[in-house]
DNA sequence: GTCTATACATCGATAGAC
DNA sequence: GTCTATCGATGTATAGAC
């Protein structure tokens, strides 16, 4: 060991920190004084350890990014029939945002800004993860057993994403209009939060699921 | 006419200049140099009409914010049968963000990080605004005639607005992964997004319409 | 109203002692 | 490795001439 297990090395302290405040503020709004502040640490450390603001930023994005896409791809399971692999996938994406509101934010903030460093870590990540093809695939399976109406997987992945991370993306302009519709009404997040995963299971399973002829419009 | 008509004030070149730059970069990342360069004015005229660059600021994302609302309420129409209302308000929503892709993007961003700037202009705004009733008013009347399964109209919204925003703030990533996916291949973006409205309805349609007891999973 | 020049603050980064 | 002090660059804002 080179450093006492129950304490994080300086470098951790920092990294932590730099974390938290790179995903609250973008890196354009992140101070270094203030990362040194959040990780006890003199501000001359942060650049004897990583030389620059970006280096930090470049691994708080990678470290970031590939958890997200790993969290993605271990959620989807491709032997469970298909409305218990959904089921189970909203589940466990939702949970795992919940805990990191800001996250989807973050990497999409950046992302869209897209500088240098920005286009290569995510390059890079793509490069080491094969996440969409396993997604694809399991609704490309669905389809051709008859399981699912004729949709492009793509859009649906789309779909899937979208509906389980804009809640959290938008939770503060959400907090605001229904403190306006029903004033004084707190929304209580938890009862909201589990709420919202059966909402967004029925609607997509019953939008997606084959339908009969006579059903159709 | 204090202006010759086919001209801009000074005014209005430097806001229309501070609105792409902000929209572009956000409040910290947005320089007044780059906002009076893209203006074709000098940088001092920016602080002799506006004083600080918050000015600025609070003055676009007010605009920005009340357009993104009006939009969203004036896409809705109470009256046409529900299908053809959802219908008319993908179109016309996913059609407006499509030509301002980054908005949503900037408002959840400085939303999110929730200055006090920002505060004071969303609730501002959100006083002058009646948007979100008009939204749940149509939705629960077409629950109570027995159209629709019955769903809480709020969870209902944010999965519809979710399903229209959520593409293009993601589109950089989804860009990359398309490309990753099948290299070589390049998202034609007119007619994915065509396909995308499509999709929407659909799953939405027939997500949320009323189901049959024998339809029941 | 519009310009040049410059003040003033902040921030990232480094020098140099210990 | 860690600190204090400080540099140099950049960014917002203003003074003052025209």
């Amino acid at each position: 060991m080179e450093n006492e297990s129950h304490d994080l090395t300086k470098e951790e302290l920092i990294l932590n920190a730099a974390s938290d405040v790179f995903i609250e503020k973008g890196l354009s709004g992140a101070r270094t004084q203030e990362i040194a502040d959040r990780a006890g640490i003199n501000k001359t450390l942060l650049h004897y350890y990583f030389r620059t603001k970006e280096n930090i930023f470049a691994r708080i994005l990678q470290q970031v990014f590939t958890s997200f896409l790993v969290q993605i791809d271990s959620a989807i399971s491709e032997d469970a029939p298909f409305p218990i692999a959904l089921r189970a996938f909203i589940d466990s994406f939702v949970d795992y945002i919940a805990t990191r509101p800001r996250v989807p934010l973050f990497i999409m903030q950046e992302l869209s800004q897209g500088g240098n460093i920005v286009k290569e870590v995510i390059s890079g990540t793509l490069e080491r993860i094969d996440l969409p093809n396993k997604m694809v695939r399991l609704i490309t399976k669905e389809i051709e057993e008859g399981n699912l109406e004729p949709v492009d997987p793509l859009q649906t992945v789309v779909t899937v994403l979208g509906a389980c991370i804009y809640y959290f993306v938008a939770e503060p302009i959400i907090g605001a209009v229904v403190s306006k519709i029903k004033p004084g009404l707190v929304l209580d997040r938890e009862s909201f939060v589990a709420q919202r995963k059966e909402e967004i299971f029925k609607v997509l399973y019953y939008g997606l699921k084959k339908r009969e002829e006579s059903d159709a419009k």
